[in-house]
DNA sequence: CACATGTCAGTTTCACTGAAATAA
DNA sequence: CTTATTTCAGTGCAACTGACATGT
């Protein structure tokens, strides 16, 4: 959902409680936040999860990163792409396995991570501004629950 | 975000707990609980924006309701069709402005509504479930926050 | 004249599917 | 022969844009 006019007139009463729709609306809200923030770093969602997966758990195979990430293995294809054009990652094949490619960080992709943990956190810190230490974890914690987990 | 595999190996500990990704997953479930409740009733998000609107604050033409609900006036037509297919909605021709249509909630409308609250009702309780009754209006108040209300 | 309304046609974005080529 | 991996081409949907006819 996405709510054309910013301060569209009225919202009708039944909608503007609806736990379900304040979701959809601060989620929206945060996703603006921090795609805004990547963008200006060249990056967007999937490059960053495929980054902090491989800073996280090392190389992979694409697979393995699909499986990781939750980022289509048809959709990684395009990802790794850009990430290995802007010097990111390289994307070697796998001699043990030949239909495999092994997709590393290198030196500069880890510092181009180093500087998207700073956009993120930058926009988690304007997202959650509003909120006390304190209720920022409560928010998480409740949300985390809402997830059952 | 989607996510595709609901318990995809092992999610990179950075993104587990960031709250703009909480937000997203939440958001995305809430989504899916509201959509397949209203689509039970062969209904979706805009159609009950509009019947709710209608509902609330009576009769208005169609530029009206796409302010006050957040729909696009392109996309409105379509939703207007097809809840004047359904007999839930009236559009007639406004004499004072004669570019304008007016449209009326039914008899038929407003039970229709009536259900379809009541599935509303029912997605929040599945959404909000795990939390108690004090911890879903805490969440709701946060989020008010955050969206700056 | 500028502006509002209803409508339609079209683009864009993104999640998602299908299938082919290669290899295990 | 079945299955996994990478890749590409393409679908489906929802948000969004542009433009036009009509009317104020």
């Amino acid at each position: 959902m996405t709510e054309h006019s910013p301060e569209a007139g009225e919202t009708p009463e039944r909608l503007r409680s609806l736990p379900s729709r304040l979701l959809a609306l601060t989620a929206a809200q945060a996703d603006r936040l921090v795609s805004a923030g990547l963008a200006a770093e060249d990056a967007r969602k999937w490059h960053y999860a495929a980054l902090v997966s491989l800073d996280e758990s090392g190389p992979a195979s694409q697979a393995d990163l699909s499986r990781r990430t939750g980022i289509y293995r048809s959709d990684l294809v395009s990802v790794i792409n850009e990430l290995a054009d802007q010097g990111h990652v390289e994307r070697t094949p796998d001699p043990t396995d030949r239909r495999r490619n092994v997709i590393t960080l290198t030196a500069r992709g880890r510092k181009h991570l180093e500087r998207l943990d700073e956009v993120l956190a930058e926009a988690q810190e304007e997202l959650m501004g509003p909120l006390t230490v304190a209720e920022r974890a409560l928010l998480s914690s409740l949300l985390e629950r809402l997830l059952g987990r």
